[in-house]
RNA sequence: CGGGAAGUGGCGCAGUGGUAGCGCACCCGCUUUGGGAGCGGGGGGUCGGGAGUUCAAGUCUCCCCUUCCCGACCA
């Protein structure tokens, strides 16, 4: 492709509304523009790369025993009423109505669709399992769609979706599939994680989400330096290391202590001259109606997911403001877990702890020390419902634990029947008896994995793409300039260009009438792996002058040997 | 939805009540050509929208819209 004739402009400032580097450079470099918060062109660049993730995604998925098919974008409500999933997806979906007030959505994923699809056509164990994926734009109207790509409104995603007889058959599946995205994002040059996660609005138990390891990435995971442990940190667990000691009559009786004005754990801390993480953190929440009290160490968070799962089925709401109010004899911020109102109690395992506490005297400004966890107050759940810090103890190994921020690529899910009971996605056994099928889930963030491919693969210049994503193989530059050799530079260039493209290696030729300076920087910028340098200063010696975009690294080759060596 | 910031030419920005500007980009000419060239000339803007105040509004007031950042939420 001729640069003269390319449908792309790069912009020699940062564009203002874009913070995060992938954003800024897919803007600056011409691949992306934005239309709306959240949903972007793809100009011809970004075409290009969009197509080579796609591909390798496709390939994988192929090879992996996946059917390709297309499901519509449009999707009926009333699938969405079938499966419940029309209230609890709520304002994340985009809705219209047709001329006939029909109500549809615009797909934010396709669990409804494929399994009413798979309903209509098999009935059979005979015809189990199947897998089925398709490549396709998803919508989520996000509260707040941010950093580009790696949260938009209109995202392209690979969504594939397994139905099976029975978990056993479901679990091969899973591991293929597993297997499958290994391989799919090594080949797109990302260094990742698969780390066990919360099963999110899908619903279902086992589950892996894959991280690209980026600091922009929104999700805190915790993985092990020792072992193969990796989870989000939403349902991460640790070790406990601290030997709980039975408090008996043997050891100092709680003692009221002054601490006006007081209500933070880190004030108290400093005023008692003690650190943070023997004060006891007491979080206040409702449990269905129910005033409950989270317990945890005053140098950690609680864990609303894993307080969550903690209390289920009873609903957890966590006390706000309102709630307060409501409840003048719980003083936020001097709350013990030895008050009276409090009808459930959650502590975290390290609560049990050889030491005594400092807690909330629940009296305004005043805490009490020396308060035995068992001795002074008592616990109703143990959960791990503590964060989870970097050094903490593996659950596995016991070896220490990082804590390191991800971007979301992949994930992929044992649902079990939610839907295909809901749906009436049933199959007859050799017995004759009907049975829902058992379902898996698979998907992929292409558009994501381009953004996160950038956070992994860029410098200061711009973008670095890995071969296997690039838009082209090789940015051949001319400099041809005004003088002797003008013509020569010019004829040669052409020449090679149209010998590479001959060969099959996909070229952008830099032909424009430019300054070489702007052309090294726009080759810098776009990403191209290889540059190629045809100017009068090399061809006097009958070379053109390689460099890798990543490295830096430079060579030179005989102009005679160009096409036999970069093919 | 809470907090903060911002909307002026394609991009980045200046402009506190009185003739809409600058840099880059774009077009023409001449010079230049190994890391974002120089000079000269030129085109392009309902100043986010609507109401209002005023002799006069990009600028002041009110309402709305959009965008970005932090939070809540979420693949």
């Amino acid at each position: 492709m001729k640069m003269t004739n390319f449908f792309a402009r790069t912009l020699r400032e940062d564009p203002a509304d874009a913070d995060v580097d992938s954003h800024r450079l897919l803007v600056r470099a011409g691949y992306i523009r934005k239309v709306a918060a959240g949903v972007y062109s793809w100009l011809p660049l970004g075409q290009r790369v969009l197509r080579k993730v796609e591909q390798i995604v496709r390939d994988e998925m192929d090879s992996s025993g996946a059917q390709e098919l297309t499901l519509p974008i449009t999707q009926p409500l009333e699938l969405w009423e079938k499966s419940g999933r029309d209230t609890t997806y709520g304002p994340l979906m985009f809705r219209l109505q047709d001329r006939k007030e029909t109500g549809f959505c615009l797909a934010p994923t396709a669990e409804e669709v494929i399994t009413w699809t798979v309903a209509n056509e098999l009935s059979s164990y005979r015809e189990l399992p199947v897998n089925l994926y398709q490549i396709n734009w998803k919508y989520r109207d996000e509260l707040r769609p941010r950093f580009g790509l790696l949260r938009a409104r209109e995202f392209l995603m690979k969504d594939a979706y397994s139905f099976h007889t029975d978990v056993e058959d479901l679990r091969r599946t899973y591991k293929v599939m597993y297997d499958a995205y290994h391989r799919v994002f090594d080949r797109c040059g990302l260094t990742f994680r698969p780390v066990e996660g919360e099963a999110g609005e899908i619903g279902g138990d086992v589950n892996h989400e894959f991280m690209a390891v980026a600091a922009v990435g929104e999700d805190d995971f915790v993985w092990c330096k020792s072992c193969t442990y990796a989870a989000n940190v939403e349902v991460a667990r640790r070790t406990i290391v601290r030997a709980a000691v039975d408090a008996g009559s043997g050891q100092a009786q709680p003692t009221k202590v002054h601490t006006p004005a007081m209500p933070g754990i880190a004030a108290v801390a400093e005023h008692l001259n003690m650190t943070q993480d023997v004060l006891l953190k007491s979080f206040a929440f409702d449990a269905g109606g129910e005033m409950g009290l989270a317990l945890v160490p005053g140098d950690r968070e609680v864990n609303e997911f894993a307080l969550a799962r903690a209390i289920a089925p009873k609903k957890l709401r966590v006390y706000d403001e309102t709630d307060f109010a409501a409840h003048p004899e719980l003083p936020k911020g001097y709350i013990g877990p030895h008050h009276s109102s409090v009808k459930i109690v959650v502590a975290d395992p390290s609560i049990r702890a050889d030491h005594g506490w400092v807690t909330g005297a629940n009296e305004i400004d005043h805490h009490t020390t020396d308060m035995w966890c068992d001795r002074d107050f008592s616990v109703g759940v143990w959960a791990d419902i503590a964060t989870i810090a970097s050094g903490d103890a593996c659950p596995e190994c016991g070896n220490a634990l990082s804590v390191d921020r991800g971007i979301e690529v992949g994930q992929v899910f044992e649902i079990g029947t939610k839907y295909s009971t809901a749906l009436g996605a049933t199959y007859v056994d050799a017995d004759g008896q009907t049975h829902p099928m058992v379902m898996g889930c698979y998907g992929i963030g292409i558009s994501r994995t381009v953004a996160a491919i950038i956070e992994e693969h860029h410098d200061e210049l711009g973008i670095a793409w890995p071969k296997s994503v690039a838009p082209f193989d090789i940015h051949l530059l001319a400099l041809s300039g005004k003088g002797a050799a003008a013509e020569t530079v010019k004829a040669t260039a052409d020449a090679l260009y149209a010998e590479l493209k001959a060969a099959g290696v996909d070229v952008l030729y830099d032909d424009r009438e430019a300054s070489p300076g702007v052309k090294f920087a726009d080759a810098d910028l776009i990403g191209i792996p290889v540059q190629l340098t045809v100017g009068a200063k090399g061809l006097g010696r009958g070379i053109v002058e390689r460099k890798q975009r990543a490295t830096g690294e430079r060579d030179e080759i005989e102009l005679a040997d160009v096409v036999s060596t970069v093919r």
